[in-house]
DNA sequence: CTGCTTCACCTTTTT
DNA sequence: GGTGAAGCAG
C-alpha cells in the first residue's frame, strides 16, 4: 500500500489549525528546516506543539507520515500524540513512527538482529532476571555483597550502558564482562542494551544508516530533558549534524538524572547543533496564578536553568493551600474529607507522592469512604508473579533457547524439577556447548527417571501448544493456563488466590485484545516487555493516586501534594544531599505543583510511620521557598511548626538580579577566554567576593570569581523577569 | 523435592 | 510491612 497522500484542497483546510495557537506556539509549529529546541514550560502546550507541527509538516508537504520520527517518554503519550495528529488531518499516520526511544529500537533490532549478533529472537531480560544474573555473576566472582551489592552492580552497569559513567573500578568492569556472557548465553538483552545496540547497528552499517535518514527525515522528541547520552547518540546516528530535530522540553522538569538523564543535553543543545533555533513558550494555559507563583518561587531556586518566565493565562483563583498533619494517618484523613468535597464539585483529583509506598494510608482512607481510586506505580499488572509465569511460557515458546524463561518455569507449578535437576542440566548444557533448554531436551544421561518423565511432560505441553499457534492469542494463553497447570494453582484457594486467577483471566483478555490488533505472539511479549506503569494512567472518574514520576504530563484540577518532609521530600539517604540530588527533588517537586490547574494542596505530617516505626519529622526544606502572598495558612502552619528556624541553612542566597555585582546577573551570556560562551546562572554574593555560576556551552557549569577570571559580557539576555 | 518457618534486607523515582 | 532468600522437617 502507498504512503497517504494529503491532497491540496485537504492541505488548505488543514491549515486553518493554525488559528489555535498562540504567536509563541505558531512560530515553533511552522519552523522550516534544521534544528529547533523549543523550551517549553510546564501548561505551555507541549504536546499541542509537537502534534501540530507534526500536522503541519504533512500539511504543508514538507513530509509524508512515513517520514516522521516522534519519540516520546512513555507509550501513553506516543498512543494520544498520533491520534492527535490523525484528528486534526483526518487521516492516519501510515508508516510514521510516535512511540519511545526504546521501542523505535527494539523495532530496529528485531528487523536486523544479526547485524549485532543477536539471535532472531532474542528475549528482554526484565529487572528481577537482571538480578538473578548479577547475583550468580558476583557469585562466582567470590565479590562479597558489601563490596558491591547485586542492586548497585544493576544501576552501575546500566549507568556505564546509557553513558553516563565509566567502568573504572575493576571489579565492577569484571561483573559488566560477566553479566553480559550471561546475558547472552540466555539469548537476552536488556533495557539499556536496547538502546546502546540500536546505535551500534547504526553506526556499524552506514547503507543502512543512510536508509533510515532517508527515510525519516524529520525527528521530533517529546521531554527532551530527560535524554541520556545513548538517545542523544541515537539522536545523532539518525539525524546527523544538522537534521530537522525538533526537541521540546523544559529542564525544570527534568527528573530522571538517576536513569542517566543528563540537563547538559538541553542546556547545550545550541552548540551541540550550531545554527539551532531556540524558542521558548512561556504561556501557562493549565494552572491559575496562585498556583503558578509557588511554583515558580521554589524553581527559580535552582541553578541549572535558563532563568525564564512563565505567565499565567490562568484566573486568579484560590491560594496554595497547606496542611500540617499530626501523622500520616490524619494526613489522609483531612486530604480524603477534602477530595471528597472537590469530588463531589465535579473536579478531578489527584493524590501525588514521592514514594510508592505512602499510598497505602490514602488507600485505606479512600475504601472506608468508597471513594474510587487508581493507584499508579504500584506493583504493576505485568509484573506479578502468576502473569509473569505465564509470560515466561510464552516467551519459552516464541524461543526455546530461552534460558531465562526455562528457568523461571520449568518447576511451576511444582513437578519435582529441583535444584539438583537444573545442576544436572546446566551440568550437561556445559558439556554439549548448547543452551540450558536444550540440553533440558535432550534429556541427559544424568537425569534421575524422575526428572527425565518430568521433563518429557513438560515439553509435552509446548507441543500440544503448536496447534493452537496460528489461532487467537487468548485461546492459545487461555490452553497454556489450563493445560501447564498454572490456572489450578490458584483454584478454592483464598481471597488471593481469586486475585491471581483474575489477573491470570485478564492476561487471556490482553492476549485475546492483541490478538485483535493484528499482534502476533512475539509482537504482543514486545508490547508487554515495553510496557510502563505510566502507560495506564487514565484519568477517569476516579480519584489518581501516583508518585510525582509518574504524574509528569498529566493535569489534574486538584492536587494533593503530600508527605512534604525533610527526607522525604527532598528524599534522603540519611546523608546530606548533592546540590544536583536537590535540584532534582525540587524540579521533582515543581512537576508535582504544575499539574494543578484550581487547587493545589500541600501537606506534611510532625509524625511519620516509615518502616513500622514512627518518627518525628520536619516540613520540607522547600516549604520555606513558597511566597507567603500566595499560599494560605502558611504564616500559621509555619509558624507553629517554627519552620524558620528547621530549614536548613541556605546556600549562598541567590543576588538579586540586576544588583551591584561586577554588573552580573542570571541570563547574562558571556564569554571567558579557555571556556568560551556561556550563560550566567546564578551570581553569588558572599562576604566581598562575588562569585559568578555560569553554565557554558562547551565546557558546562562553572563557579567562577570574575575579578580573576575575565569574564566578559556578551548582551543581555533576552527574557529578563 | 516440597512446603513450611524464620530471618534479613529493604525503599526512591522507571523506559 | 513486605518480599525474598535460607534453613529445616517431612
Amino acid at each position: 500500500m502507498s504512503a497517504t497522500r494529503y491532497n491540496a484542497p485537504l492541505l488548505e483546510g488543514s491549515l486553518r489549525f493554525l488559528a489555535d495557537l498562540d504567536p509563541e506556539q505558531r512560530e515553533a509549529v511552522t519552523h522550516g528546516e534544521g534544528p529547533l529546541l523549543v523550551v517549553a514550560g510546564a501548561g505551555s502546550g507541549k504536546t499541542r506543539v509537537l502534534t501540530y507541527r507534526m500536522a503541519w509538516l504533512l500539511a504543508t508537504g514538507r513530509a509524508q507520515p512515513h517520514n516522521l520520527l516522534a519519540v516520546t517518554f512513555t507509550n501513553k503519550a506516543a498512543g494520544e500524540m498520533a491520534e492527535r495528529v490523525e484528528r486534526l488531518l483526518g487521516g492516519p499516520l501510515a508508516r510514521g513512527f510516535v512511540g519511545t526511544f526504546h521501542r523505535f529500537a527494539l523495532q530496529l533490532l528485531r528487523k536486523y538482529p544479526e547485524k549485532v549478533g543477536l539471535p532472531p529472537r532474542f528475549a528482554i531480560a526484565d529487572e528481577e532476571e537482571q538480578r538473578r544474573l548479577l547475583e550468580a555473576v558476583l557469585k562466582e566472582l567470590g565479590a562479597s555483597p558489601t563490596q558491591l551489592s547485586p542492586r548497585q552492580a544493576r544501576q552501575a552497569i546500566s549507568r556505564i550502558k546509557n553513558g553516563s559513567a565509566a567502568a573504572s573500578d575493576p571489579l565492577l568492569a569484571a561483573v559488566f564482562e560477566g553479566y553480559q556472557a550471561k546475558l547472552r548465553e540466555a539469548q537476552a538483552v536488556d533495557f539499556d542494551d536496547m538502546l546502546t545496540l540500536a546505535v551500534k547497528l547504526l553506526s556499524e552499517n552506514p547503507e543502512l544508516r543512510l536508509a533510515i535518514r532517508q527515510r525519516f527525515t524529520y525527528l521530533l522528541v517529546d521531554e527532551f530533558q530527560d535524554t541520556n547520552p545513548v538517545q542523544m547518540e541515537l539522536l545523532w546516528q539518525l539525524g546527523g549534524p544538522s537534521p530537522n530535530l525538533t526537541a521540546v522540553g523544559d529542564e525544570d522538569q527534568s527528573i530522571y538524572r538517576f536513569r542517566g538523564a543528563e540537563l547538559s543535553h538541553i542546556l547545550r543543545f545550541e552548540h551541540t547543533y550550531p545554527g539551532a533555533r531556540v524558542l521558548t513558550l512561556g504561556n501557562n494555559y493549565r494552572s491559575t496564578k496562585p498556583i503558578l507563583a509557588a511554583a515558580a518561587a521554589v524553581i527559580a531556586h535552582n541553578q541549572l536553568r535558563r532563568p525564564k518566565k512563565l505567565s499565567a493565562r490562568g484566573g486568579e483563583g484560590e491560594p496554595v493551600r497547606l496542611f500540617a498533619a499530626m501523622d500520616e494517618a490524619e494526613e489522609a484523613a483531612w486530604v480524603v474529607q477534602d477530595l471528597r468535597r472537590e469530588r463531589a464539585a465535579g473536579r478531578s483529583v489527584a493524590v501525588l507522592f514521592r514514594v510508592n509506598a505512602a499510598s497505602r494510608a490514602f488507600e485505606g482512607e479512600l475504601v472506608r469512604w468508597g471513594v474510587p481510586y487508581r493507584v499508579v506505580g504500584a506493583l504493576r499488572f505485568w509484573d506479578r508473579a502468576e502473569v509473569r509465569d505465564a509470560l515466561a511460557y510464552l516467551r519459552l515458546f516464541t524461543n526455546p533457547d530461552d534460558a531465562l524463561a526455562f528457568r523461571r518455569v520449568v518447576n511451576v507449578p511444582a513437578r519435582g524439577l529441583g535444584a539438583a535437576t537444573l545442576d544436572r542440566l546446566e551440568q550437561a548444557a556445559r558439556e554439549w556447548g548448547c543452551s540450558l533448554p536444550e540440553a533440558a531436551r535432550r534429556l541427559p544421561a544424568s537425569l534421575t527417571p524422575r526428572g527425565r518423565e518430568a521433563l518429557r511432560q513438560f515439553w509435552g505441553l509446548f507441543t500440544e501448544l503448536e496447534a493452537l499457534a496460528a489461532g487467537d492469542l487468548g485461546v492459545f494463553v487461555l490452553t497454556l493456563l489450563e493445560r501447564s497447570g498454572l490456572a489450578d494453582q490458584y483454584r478454592g484457594g483464598d481471597e488471593e488466590d481469586r486475585a491471581r486467577l483474575a489477573n491470570l483471566d485478564q492476561l487471556v483478555s490482553a492476549a485475546s485484545e492483541a490478538s485483535g490488533r493484528g499482534l502476533s505472539l512475539p509482537g504482543f511479549l514486545d508490547e508487554v516487555a515495553l510496557a510502563s506503569e505510566a502507560d495506564s494512567a487514565e484519568t477517569g472518574e476516579a480519584v489518581l493516586l501516583s508518585t510525582l514520576h509518574a504524574a509528569k504530563g498529566l493535569e489534574f484540577d486538584v492536587v494533593y501534594l503530600v508527605g512534604l518532609e525533610e527526607g522525604l521530600l527532598p528524599l534522603t539517604r540519611g546523608e546530606e544531599l548533592e546540590l544536583a540530588d536537590e535540584e532534582e527533588e525540587r524540579r521533582l517537586l515543581y512537576v508535582g505543583m504544575t499539574r494543578a490547574k484550581k487547587k493545589l494542596v500541600l501537606t506534611y505530617a510532625r509524625m511519620r510511620r516509615l518502616f513500622g516505626e514512627s518518627r518525628a519529622s520536619r516540613p520540607s526544606r522547600f516549604l520555606a521557598e513558597l511566597p507567603r502572598e500566595v499560599v494560605r495558612d502558611a504564616a500559621a502552619q509555619l509558624g507553629r511548626d517554627n519552620f524558620r528556624a528547621f530549614a536548613p541553612s541556605p546556600k549562598p542566597a541567590p543576588a538579586p538580579s540586576g544588583g551591584e555585582n561586577g554588573g552580573f546577573r542570571p541570563g547574562l551570556r558571556v564569554e571567558h577566554p579557555t571556556f568560551g560562551r556561556g550563560v550566567v546562572l546564578q551570581v553569588q554574593a558572599s562576604g566581598a567576593q562575588t562569585r559568578v555560576v555560569v553554565f557554558f556551552d562547551r565546557a558546562g557549569r562553572k563557579t567562577l570569581l570574575p575579578q580573576l577570571a575575565k569574564l566578559k559580557v556578551l548582551e543581555a539576555a533576552s527574557e529578563r523577569p
